[in-house]
DNA sequence: GATCGTGGTCGAATCGATTCGAGCCATTTC
DNA sequence: GAAATGGCTCGAATCGATTCGACCACGATC
């Protein structure tokens, strides 16, 4: 009976094999393994000995997980699969912020993507994770959100509606929209549009509707509506499907290609991205930029291929993701951090000018 | 002494306080959560309001892992952090293919940068994966290499030199660069100079030398000059960084700036991403692409803001990651696949013309 | 009326380690 | 010489679930 236990039935050696090779216990074994206990020299070598005989390669990290009730494991929730995900470098920036921050606890991020329930996709309510971040997405995940809160882990959320049971770390979007709204009425536009990244679930595109709007659920785009609308009250625009230069061409012809009296004078574009797609678009009308049309981002990354300097306002991407990376290690550590929200930075470039005559 | 396994002091409820609460048996409550046996309408419904009250989130995966012994979990070494790794679109291609199909078996992906040891980061040798995949990092990966092989669990690299321990999947590097080659050979071309991935870990940049060569350790690298020396013996050139285009650029700038009776009249990259960085290169020493210098890629991916259609191979980068996440599900179903091996395409641009004269 | 099924439930073993308290032996100290 | 000290080692409990075989009651069958 006892040798049941100890035999390796044709799958990996246990520690409890080792130990009986090295004629001690496994409690034994194990000090002189992880070497927290007092364990003589002889001793740890006669164990070592035995593990190298038998090919034991270290302690089984899931019962190790088990006794610790630690996995080591933060999983990232991404809001759709990796190919379209990981084009945004924003969302990169973001997720190396918080790999670079939780490698300080060793633990390492498991990637979740936002699925729908019952595609197949391990689910972020079964997997072995110690804390979640919500990379991304927004009050949007609620379907998997309301599972998350039963699990009673940590929940960190980068952007996103104030929750008392999510950690939040956000930037301030609308300041930083209306400090690109006030350059734009400062260089005299009055018709200007919007092109807004996903503003619910449905990810339709479409122009901006008051409907639209009622039932908007991504705080990150409806923030930055707002700081427009400080601005220019009642400003319209178009929803881009997501944060990507062909949603933002598509945007972009659909708010440009209309009479001239019609045309706004100036893009607001809720992303870099969007913006660089924008300008695309404005490039195949004929449009010069900025003499007919000023266009403005948002994230202050650089666009490979992007020649032009994009006015735009810069935000902390990377920051972000460290500021959830030590939360998630404070959270763990079970202090309360307090909420962070980081300051944007104005980026004047050469897309903006003159509102035409 | 029972209540004390009973009572959840603190932490999350257990399944046994569930069972206890509900007037059931562990055994029992466990066969309602998940199906497996025979419950009664009756008791099963007792059993859900009993956890329901306890605000019980399901089984904690951690002990279920450990019972079935799988985690449920892939690990992707990966070659840099993640904010490095991330910008090369053949690495998300890959990991995006490779996702799709570990989505099959419900697995996740646990992101593992190939670190040096002792940075802190988590170890591909203490992850609770259940197999891991090798993208983008080759034989170079020896360190962590070793220590994995003793945890007896499957690995599959993508691209990387032939070893029985390790499911290979690859393209026909030496080919597919063949092609290029003899294309420039028949426009005529005959001084042409490479510009190579890294050849070994240490990834300093610098002339391709035979002592360099002669220590080389990254397959692909090694295949694809051996596919250029086919059609050109003894072709030289310049090792880049990594498949980042100021790498490329910094690399031809070396290659270039030279008086021109010795510049090459074409250039090899060994990715697309290194041709994008030669093409900037010959446009700031003024020099004219094909006019005075044609210039090749590989991959066939599609580079943002490059606005010239490259002269290239396509490879199938997401079809190798989807073939590394089959493979890794055969193998976890203990059987054993055949190693993969993808065709590449050749894909003519406007980047080759004939020699000068 | 006794036996055979069978649906439903439970006990106990198991997965592979960690860790605390207890015990043992040898050395030192009074 | 006895007691105290201290370094090592071991047993047993624990982490939280799953699962196999046993068991029980009840209805059906011959």
């Amino acid at each position: 009976m006892k040798s049941q236990s100890v035999a390796s039935a044709g799958g990996r050696p246990t520690l409890a094999a080792v130990a009986a090779r090295a004629g001690v216990s496994a409690s034994t074994a194990s000090l002189a393994f992880s070497g927290h206990g007092p364990v003589s020299d002889e001793t740890r070598a006669k164990v070592l000995a035995a593990a190298a005989e038998l090919g034991y390669g270290g302690p089984d990290p899931l019962a190790q997980s088990l006794r610790r009730g630690r996995s080591g494991i933060i999983g990232a929730v991404i809001p759709a699969r990796i190919g379209v995900s990981f084009r945004d470098p924003v969302l990169i920036q973001t997720l190396d912020g918080l790999a670079e921050e939780i490698s300080a606890i060793g633990a390492g991020l498991l990637l979740l993507p936002d699925h729908d329930p019952g595609s197949g996709y391990v689910s972020v309510t079964d997997a072995p994770v110690d804390a979640v971040v919500l990379v991304g997405c927004n009050a949007d995940a609620l379907a998997t959100l309301e599972a998350l809160r039963r699990r009673n882990i940590p929940i960190v959320q980068i952007e996103g509606p104030a929750d008392a049971d999510v950690h939040t770390i956000s930037v301030d979007n609308r300041g930083g929209v209306r400090l690109l709204a006030e350059h734009l009425r400062d260089l005299g536009h009055t018709r200007v549009a919007l092109v807004t990244l996903a503003i619910d679930r449905d990810r339709t595109v479409g122009p901006l509707t008051p409907e639209r709007e009622a039932g908007a659920s991504v705080t990150t785009t409806v923030e930055r509506i707002a700081g427009a609308r400080n601005v220019f009250p009642g400003v319209g625009g178009w929803i881009a499907e997501g944060s990507r230069s062909d949603a933002g061409r598509e945007a972009a012809l659909a708010l440009l290609d209309v009479p001239q009296a019609d045309r706004p004078t100036a893009i607001l574009a809720q992303s870099d991205l969007l913006a660089a797609g924008v300008l695309a678009a404005a490039d195949e009308l004929g449009l010069r930029v900025p003499e007919d049309l000023s266009v403005v981002g948002f994230d202050g990354i650089r666009v490979d291929g992007l020649e032009r300097s994009l006015t735009t306002v810069w935000q902390p991407s990377q920051g972000k993701g460290a500021a959830a990376g030590r939360a998630i290690v404070e959270l763990l550590a079970g202090r309360s951090p307090a909420p962070v929200s980081f300051d944007v930075q104005f980026q004047p470039g050469d897309t903006t000018g003159p509102a035409p005559a």
